[in-house]
DNA sequence: TGACATTTGCAACAAAGTTGCAATCTCCAT
DNA sequence: ATGGAGATTGCAACTTTGTTGCAAATGTCA
């Protein structure tokens, strides 16, 4: 059996309502990452606009997605794996995807952010690699 | 003497306006990247808001300034430098650095974008790489 | 200097994000 | 199973951010 949005929401200690199923559906149907508005586009019959910045905004806090910035100026938001918290930690040190021509945004799991060394004086908490240029099926 | 921003809007072959000089003169002056609104700040005394978001377009388009993606859902710019330009194309392929203390972003030239291996079908374009931690001042 | 093209400011919008509060819903202990 | 405390939601009102069209002002170059 598939893995829903209920099953997330209660290994992460949430109470279960309609809009955090719904939207953890949207995210688990979806191959790609999502903005908010692609959101607010499929649900925003039933939810309000409010509720989904709140529920995405819980969702980050709780672990549950993260964010990628890309250069268009909006933030996209994508599942985490479950192997993505090791000792109580988040782990998303995976290189991002960002088709120029279709505009998807895509996680690449299996490729891992390389380690880069910082001059003296700064200290590293994360590293965030999008990568832009054409996806599979854009490829002219 | 100084650079300054009438000097690279010849170079750029731009018109000399009073807008584009003290924006340019803005960058020149400032150690880390600006977020529109920290532009807006100061000088919207000066200039119209719409004038602001016109000018780093075309700043944008002639190469003088690139952006950068921020976590916080907020891009910034800072100046693209003299070597960027190799044989007409843009190389802004340095690591940027956004400190989650006190919010600077800033341009580590020294540091360069590793590569990185994509899979099958994906054809690559560019790469950011936006490295969030705490900077030298705000060290504990 | 003057014509011509470019740039700017303004006004009017549209889109994106935030906040407070009352109504509703979840969950847990009884 | 029920009900009450606390969490969540919808709504309204608002702020901030970004866009567009157009007329006035400015810069360029002959
Ligand atoms: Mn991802
Ligand atoms: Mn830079
Ligand atoms: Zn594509
Ligand atoms: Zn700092």
């Amino acid at each position: 059996m598939k893995k829903q949005g209920a099953d997330i929401l209660k290994q992460s200690a949430l109470s279960i309502t309609a809009s955090r199923k719904d939207i953890l559906d949207i995210f688990l149907a979806s191959s790609s990452a999502l903005a908010h508005q692609d959101i607010e586009l499929k649900c925003s019959d039933k939810f309000d606009r409010v509720t989904i910045y709140r529920t995405l905004q819980t969702f980050l806090d709780k672990g549950i997605i993260h964010s990628i910035p890309t250069t268009e100026n909006a933030v996209k938001y994508a599942l985490c794996k479950d192997e993505c918290i090791v000792s109580g930690h988040h782990h998303d040190n995976h290189v991002h995807f960002l088709c120029d021509a279709c505009g998807i945004t895509i996680c690449l799991e299996e490729v891992v952010v390389p380690q880069v060394k910082l001059p003296k004086g700064y200290s590293l908490k994360d590293i965030n690699m999008v990568v832009n240029g054409t996806c599979k099926k854009c490829k002219a």
